[in-house]
DNA sequence: ATGCCCTTAACGAACGTTAAGTAAAAAATA
DNA sequence: TATTTTTTACTTAACGTTCGTTAAGGGCAT
């Protein structure tokens, strides 16, 4: 009798799966969805094209997947940060800390997200926005609201995440004008400049 | 005896070349430039697809010129403003309304700047970089070390400019978010938030 | 009659996808 | 336990389509 997916033990035999997630990530990152082929990929598992069609129904649910692969892990890390001690401002340093050292670490996961944001799905954006963004988002947010209770702060607080994306992302771009240094992609001295942002915005200093 | 395209008078019989690039702009925009074939820029333009290939050498350099025509107007419009009369404050705002209703008013525009950073090519981010970036770049840190002559403002200058780009581009994704408003792609609302970010980050509230 | 702007028609390569089959493991049956 | 059956994980080989690109040629203006 056939087992269901749910049902397999999670060190069964077969996890090529997985593998092949594993390795679509960094491909679709770079070229994204029109710029991967099934032998693109078929090549990277050193598999036929058609074993991938064995494990996944076609391209675009296998994207899809990796998608929900890549993004599986990003949201619980954030949240965990603002339960500690201290004062809001101490979590908030904390949050901007962690999330930018997050998002310095993965760069397979930016290029995604900005992808994303470029085919203008609306599936994959609802499931980029309420999967990963929202966490960020909210975490950020409370805090913002504790810090700063009488205003609306959505703007501030989406300021605050783009901007850390952005520093990364257009490092490549940026790295052409005069004055660039390569300390501006340092995710420690990026949090040091958003956190001076915010604190001056919410008039702390 | 052939004439050199810049000899061509502008009101030449055939401005076919400029039209295909015209209407090449919003579908590379839309789609990639993987995204578009030259069938159908072919359809778009009513043309053969031996037509375009007699105007442009192949598809690559196509897209090049359709970079560089998008781009080509950009640059001009920013600098003008810093040389208005008034305060370096007042000039920094009315340069950051000018920038941010730029930005607004081409989506086209954007969406090739943001395909170009997640295609990586180092030509083309040169050519970005070079040809539209560096002239608001430069309007505004001009400004900012007349505002705050003794610090180093690149990453405030850099933060600004792409935060006006975020905020335009992000909407489709943000838009799921709790408490997301239209308001919050409105360049209106958008410069304002971020010159009172600006003045605060200046001390100068 | 020469050069420009365009056509139709095709080239080979790459695309997503599938049909048909095989070797080995797992499950069912005896 | 031994044997048969089923299921899994893959293979090779091809399908129809679309891709970028080009050859060859036809009107039409200079």
């Amino acid at each position: 009798m056939m087992m269901k997916a749910a049902e397999k033990t999670p060190n069964s035999a077969s996890n090529t799966r997985t593998d092949i997630l594993k390795l679509a990530v960094p491909l679709f990152a770079a070229k994204g969805y029109n710029g991967v082929s099934m032998r693109d990929l078929s090549n990277a598992a050193e598999l036929s094209v058609a074993a991938i069609y064995h494990h996944f129904q076609d391209k675009k649910t296998l994207y899809l997947e990796v998608l929900k692969y890549t993004f599986a892990d990003k949201a619980v890390l954030v949240t965990a940060v603002i339960n500690t001690g201290g004062t809001a401002l101490e979590r908030m340093e904390l949050l901007l800390d962690h999330f930018t050292q997050l998002i310095s670490s993965d760069p397979d996961f930016r290029a995604l997200v900005l992808w994303e944001l470029l085919d203008d799905d609306e599936e994959r954006l609802r499931l980029v926005a309420e999967e990963v963004l929202i966490e960020p988002f909210n975490a950020m947010n409370t805090l913002m609201n504790e810090l700063a209770p009488n205003e609306n702060n959505f703007m501030l607080t989406m300021s605050l995440i783009w901007q850390v994306v952005s520093h990364f992302e257009t490092a490549p771009m940026c790295r052409f004008l005069p004055g660039w240094k390569a300390d501006y992609s340092d995710p420690k001295i990026i949090s040091k400049h958003l956190m001076q942002l915010l604190k001056s915005s919410l008039k702390l200093n």
